[in-house]
DNA sequence: AGAAACATACCGACCGGTCTGTCTGTTTTT
DNA sequence: AAAAACAGACAGACCGGTCGGTATGTTTCT
């Protein structure tokens, strides 16, 4: 692992336990064990800095959430495999999130204070709610879901379901409420399709 | 309006966009219009003052969110008009709460930050949460919910689905996605009573 | 092959600026 | 006159970022 890796995972590490404003460059030169000219000779600032570790976030994301989506035939089951991916490979993983959600974290802190770093996040969310409305129009064109059905709502409400058990997850750090909450969502699937 | 008031008021706007840490004390001194002695008279240091708005926030917050709840009998329609509430009063309020939900900015920003904090937010989801659950309750031992249901894990479902759409409703500012949120979230109970 | 020139990685002192909080003095209220 | 409310200069810690210097190769020239 160079520096360059390290100085990115460590900033991976503490911005989403801390945010971005609120983690110090010392703070990572410290972890890493490394100092100012070091960090500044790989990145040309802090928000360079930011937009490495938000892409090295978005590449562990798709690995660990979209592991085995593929092998899956049906949409749904697709969507549950997602569900479970989030709880078990991603949410669990303190090495690289130890804070929890990152996109959660900087969503909320960076919004009204770094727009165009905001903009970023919700970008991300967006892509994530279309990627679930597609699977969800699959199974509609397919006539597998219930009558009435707005597969527009219904990836909403998986996606913010998904965000509120991240904020919850990230507030109070229970692996079963974090269950119950993945639980819920899955069973909710349930009740859409016929 | 008391200065002592002005300030409470400007600190809960203030900290609803930019969260505790990243409001200076001198950004409230400017929007309010006075001085280091006049905020040090009133409080003795910064986390005095989060207190004192974090007090005044679930005022405003039951306010709110519970106006009109006595009147109806049904507890389910009671959980219905506390979601139009969240939408049309609480959320839309951006006199008091410009940012979006301020407990959701804190919960995020302290947790592993300002540990004591972190917890008097953490508490405030769990009584929302355990009123949710009672609500629910009252209707399962009227026998109006359908076979099978476990309300704690439908009260958890409602909260992070509330949760999520702050969250949302924060990064994208969009009353359209808040109104399919909500609307998702109507439809859900729904779906579990007889 | 050996010397000289250059590129890259890293160190840590230092700079301007911002932060919370204190302290002294003045104004207003009672 | 005494007390409470307010103003603003100041202290000390910390912030992101710069810059001169060093150590270690790597390339080029003779």
């Amino acid at each position: 692992m160079t520096l360059k890796e390290k100085i990115v995972h460590e900033s991976l590490r503490q911005f989403s336990t801390k945010g971005f404003l609120n983690t110090s460059i010392t703070d990572i030169l410290e972890a890493v064990g490394t100092s100012k000219g070091g960090l500044y000779n790989h990145f040309k600032n802090k928000e360079a800095l930011f937009f490495a570790a938000l892409s090295e976030a978005r590449k562990i994301w798709r690995q660990r959430n979209l592991e085995g989506l593929g092998e899956l035939d049906r949409p749904v089951k697709k969507i549950k495999k997602l569900l479970e991916n989030y709880r078990d490979r991603y949410l669990a993983d303190s090495e690289n999130f130890p804070g929890g959600c990152i996109f959660v974290t900087l969503a909320v802190e960076l919004n009204d204070q770094r727009p165009h770093l905001a903009r970023e996040m919700n970008e991300g969310f967006l892509r994530f709610k279309g990627m679930l409305k597609r699977l969800l129009d699959q199974e509609h064109t397919a006539g597998n879901l219930k009558d009435g059905v707005d597969t527009q709502q219904v990836a909403e409400m998986i996606f913010s379901g998904i965000l509120g058990a991240s904020v919850v997850y990230i507030s109070d750090k229970s692996r079963i409420t974090l269950d119950r909450n993945i639980r819920a969502l899955t069973e909710y699937l349930d009740m859409i399709v016929k």
